[in-house]
DNA sequence: ATCTCTTATCGTATATTTACGATATACGCT
DNA sequence: AGCGTATATCGTAAATATACGATAAGAGAT
């Protein structure tokens, strides 16, 4: 059906799962990386560095939003946009954790 | 259109991007835990734990090996799958890599 | 050779993502 | 008030993702 059945899986792991969505595009990637480079909140510059219309940035830029790594105050002609501390370093320690774990696991077995 | 331009962007975000999307789903998440987490090189047992039907855990699966991050030896009636450790470990040490960069630059600046 | 069990693949339906242009909105300035 | 600039939103198109059932393929057992 295509209808994502994600309710039905553990929170943590639609948790982890929703962050590297927001991670899953390279213009994503792009955005966070200027917005944390920049010394001063970056505000229209973001479309400029991007090889996308505008449109297609604010929609990046929404989602990112929508996933809680970004904070954006829209102030009329000038928005400000800036990485939200707090969320991103739970979906850091989120990531970090899941690969700990995982790596910690798998180099005692060799299988395949 | 809709046509993912991921071609126009720099290598590393496209190839952490590509990583981040293969863990953008709770499915491929549990995978690979369960895959970690049993001692043996698992087979069959993933579709038991997962509320999903087979042919869509095999579907998932094949994302994950076309992400590189597991491998899967197709031997007759039980295949076996296992994580890749090489390819795991770029995957971490890139998302790593990319969350410390931006954790360093950010805390620095409180601007909205 | 046939049966059974496991996994992959095919066909299909629906939802979501990605992208753009066009338009709307909102503020600062003259 | 009207203009210009920056950003968001709408409408739309195409590609991709998600999911399932049905079917195929492959190896071991009888």
């Amino acid at each position: 059906m295509g209808t994502s059945k994600k309710e039905k899986f553990e929170a943590s792991q639609t948790r982890l799962a929703d962050f590297a969505r927001a991670l899953a595009h390279p213009a994503r990637i792009a955005i966070i990386q200027k917005l944390a480079e920049s010394k001063t909140c970056i505000c229209g510059e973001i479309v400029e560095v991007l090889p996308l219309a505008q449109s297609t940035v604010s929609q990046h830029l929404n989602d990112l939003k929508e996933a809680g790594l970004v904070r954006g105050e829209v102030d009329g002609p000038r928005s400000c946009y800036c990485i939200d501390p707090e969320r991103f370093a739970e979906m850091a320690g989120l990531m970090k954790e899941f690969i700990d774990a995982i790596a910690r696991a798998v180099p005692s077995k060799k299988c395949c």
